[in-house]
Parts: C-alpha cells; sequence; structure tokens
DNA sequence: GAATTGATGTGAAACAAATCACAAAACACA
DNA sequence: TGTGTTTTGTGATTTGTTTCACATCAATTC
C-alpha cells in the first residue's frame, strides 16, 4: 500500500527540458528554424539523441527542413500542460519555503503558488506576498484552487506527516526538499531534492578527477 | 576547451547517499548491525542493489554478519571525504542565495559556506551571519580557505561569467541554481539544479498517472 | 566438528539507454 | 521531371545498469 516509491524523474525528460529553455532563447533572439544538431551543440549532448528524444515524446519535425521553432514549442506546451495553469501549495514557510514562494521563475511558466502554509503563527501574517495559512486550513485551499502537486519544505521531523495529510486531501505530486523518504501509495509522484547531497556528490568528484 | 559538461550525477552515487543518511538513523536509535535487506526496505530499492552499489563503491561487510554500523559509517566518511572541513562559497544572495546560506544541514555535515559573495552593496551587510563581500575579494577568499567547490544562486544573466570568473581562481566544482547551462572546462565538475524543471517534471509525471 | 542456515559478493543474464547507420522524405536546382 | 543534398526518424548495435543466481563464507546447531 504506503510504499517508498522513489519516482525518479527520467533523464530523456529532463533533456526536453533544456531543449525547451534552448529553443525559447533562439525564439527571443529571432530565429525561426531549429536543427537537431543546434539544440545539440547548445545543450551539449549528440544530435542523435535529440532526435530519439522527440521521438519518445512522438515530436516530429520535417524531414530537411528541421524543426519549426514555434510550432515544436506549441507542441511541448501541449505536451507539458503549460497552456494551462497549475496551482501550487508550498508547505513550510522556513528559510527554504520563504525563498521558494518568491522564486519568480515558477510563474514565468504558469506554475502559481496560490497558498503556502506553515504551523508557527507569527510566519503567517509575516513573511510573503502570497498568503500564509494554518495548516487547518489546508483542505480548503487545496479543494478551492484544484491543488494537485505541492511543494514541502517542512524540517525532516514532520515531512511524513504533512506527506500524509496533503495525500489525504488529494495531492498527487509532491516535490519534497526534506531529506526524508517519504512512504507514499503508488498513485502518487515524488521528487526528492536533497540540497546537502547535491553539494556532496560535486565534493565527491571533484576529490576524484583531482586524484587522478 | 571550454564546453557544456553535463557531469550527470550517478545513481548509485545518489542511493549511497540514501544508505548513510538510513545508517545515521538506525545509529541513533541505538542498532549496531544492519543487513543489506535493511537498507533495502528502508530506502525502497532490492537488496542485490544495496550489494551492488557497495561493491562499486569496493565497501564490504562480514558474510552472514552483515554491516556493522559504525564500521561503514566510518568507512563511508573516507570515501566521500567527510573527515575533512570542506570550504564553499556561495555567490548571489538573492532569495535563494540567502536561504542556502542559512541552510544549516550543511555544517552538519562537515561543509561549510566561509563567505557569500554579491554586486550589490546593500546586501553585503544586511543579509546574513555569514559575511557578505563583494565579487572584488573572490580570489582573496578563495585562496585564503583553499575553497575548491562554489553554490552559483545568481541570475541567468550573468551565471555563465560569474562561473568563469569561479573558475579562473581555482574552483573545481560548482552547483548551479542557475537555469543556465555553463560552458566550463572539462575538469570542472557542474551539478545544475534547475527548480521549475523539478517542479515541471512531478507536473507532468501527475497528469501521466492521472490520465492513463 | 559436521551439517545447516543465512548472509555477502560477484559473475551471468536481462533489461534499459545511448549511439550508430541508413532509408525515407523534402527541398534545390538544373 | 530528375538528380543531388540535407536532415529527419527509427531499426540495429553497443554500452551501461539492474536483476538474478549461486558460490562463498561465517555463525549456529546437533
Amino acid at each position: 500500500m504506503k510504499q517508498i516509491t522513489k519516482h525518479i524523474i527520467k533523464n530523456s525528460l529532463k533533456r526536453i527540458f533544456l531543449y525547451r529553455a534552448c529553443l525559447v532563447r533562439l525564439k527571443m533572439m529571432g530565429v525561426e528554424k531549429a536543427f537537431s544538431y543546434t539544440l545539440a551543440n547548445e545543450t551539449g549532448v549528440t544530435s542523435d539523441q535529440v532526435r530519439k528524444d522527440f521521438s519518445e515524446f512522438s515530436i516530429k519535425g520535417n524531414k530537411r527542413g528541421g524543426y519549426d521553432i514555434n510550432d515544436l514549442l506549441e507542441k511541448m506546451e501541449n505536451i507539458f500542460h503549460r497552456n494551462k495553469y497549475h496551482n501550487i501549495v508550498l508547505i513550510g514557510m522556513g528559510n527554504m519555503g520563504l525563498a521558494l514562494s518568491k522564486y519568480s521563475k515558477f510563474v514565468q511558466r504558469n506554475m502559481n503558488i496560490v497558498a503556502t502554509f506553515d504551523i508557527d503563527p507569527f510566519k503567517q501574517k509575516l513573511r510573503s506576498d502570497i498568503p500564509v495559512y494554518s495548516m487547518g486550513r489546508l483542505k480548503e485551499i487545496i479543494d478551492r484552487f484544484s491543488v494537485k502537486v505541492a511543494i514541502l519544505a517542512v524540517p525532516e521531523i514532520s515531512a511524513q506527516e504533512v506527506a500524509d495529510e496533503l495525500i489525504r486531501h488529494g495531492i498527487k505530486g509532491i516535490v519534497n526538499f526534506a531529506p526524508a523518504l517519504l512512504k507514499v501509495p503508488p498513485d502518487v509522484i515524488i521528487n526528492n531534492v536533497n540540497l546537502c547531497d547535491e553539494l556532496e556528490s560535486v565534493i565527491y568528484y571533484v576529490h576524484k578527477l583531482m586524484k587522478v
């Protein structure tokens, strides 16, 4: 039933996001067409890989003509549901939560943090442009804004408890910043972001590279 | 020479970090021995995988006796250089940089942000317990504290420029929070953390799961 | 102290991901 | 219209990762 589901995000999906960012840049520069090797050069992969990745997501270009950037971006917006707004809740207004609540890139990509939550009543007024509610109002807000995805930035100790509550109220995906492995039903997507591990990984590879 | 090097952190390394976190928890609970399936259950993988991962990093246990937790943690500390202190610099004291500078888990793991930097002179006093310097003092600090790893939390537009400067002063590893692909020499480790992509990935998988 | 049990460690097998190689399509131009 | 060129899209191959299967060892029991 409840289990540790490490829904590892596929590398091909991450690469697709890179391609898109690159296409957006090219478009801003007035470019209209891109080839697989254009994207490959810009993102540090091979052109084969670009095409294979597109193939995986059924994205098609024009033989010889490459890819029409506008067309491609539109297809991607559909595939990644970017044409709709996505309402997000953020739980935990500590340092990290506060920073995330102010992170403007989310809004630029149609992902709106509609409300934040914290158990500390002091933080409930003070900290942000986005309303900060007590946990008691979680269900009400999730229902009102049809929220399906949450950002979890609470301390490790309460992460599981809060995740359970979120899932009980209908949340189906969580980006988890707490260094805890959440036990969740198999139909809930978890994406763990562990900042210590990210930093420590770099330290490890730096040492390794310096030794050789 | 300079190129986009996406040093993707290996999944096996990430799992090793999970095992270690799990071992630390077990130790705190007074447990002294662990088996491959203990770690497997706690981290949501198979016991085969635990053993294979250990094998990759030449970590050995005792046949039949499983793993002595103290012994195992000590071995890991050596492998991951946790017995030493690691001095880190953080560039960019915006929302995210500020939050990272206050993130106490880094210190708990012997990773010390010795100084932070920002171009904005206003931020140079105000924001943190850790000193905030102007970019001009970067080289001095890097040299004084033998810093090899940096956290980059500057806006996308200046990410490449700052990265170049860091590398010029001897930085060998960067955790990059800017949504930009950095072009660096092949002996520099880059770990990109893209918060938008992390969130968007979850949205994608949630939609996919709800459709099926 | 031999037999049994329970765990590790690692080659072999199965699976997944990336690269290669080339047929098919579209355009250019004679 | 036909020939040459360029680029896509995708089977085939290679490479990498995970799972399987079992030999090996250490502890326990008879």
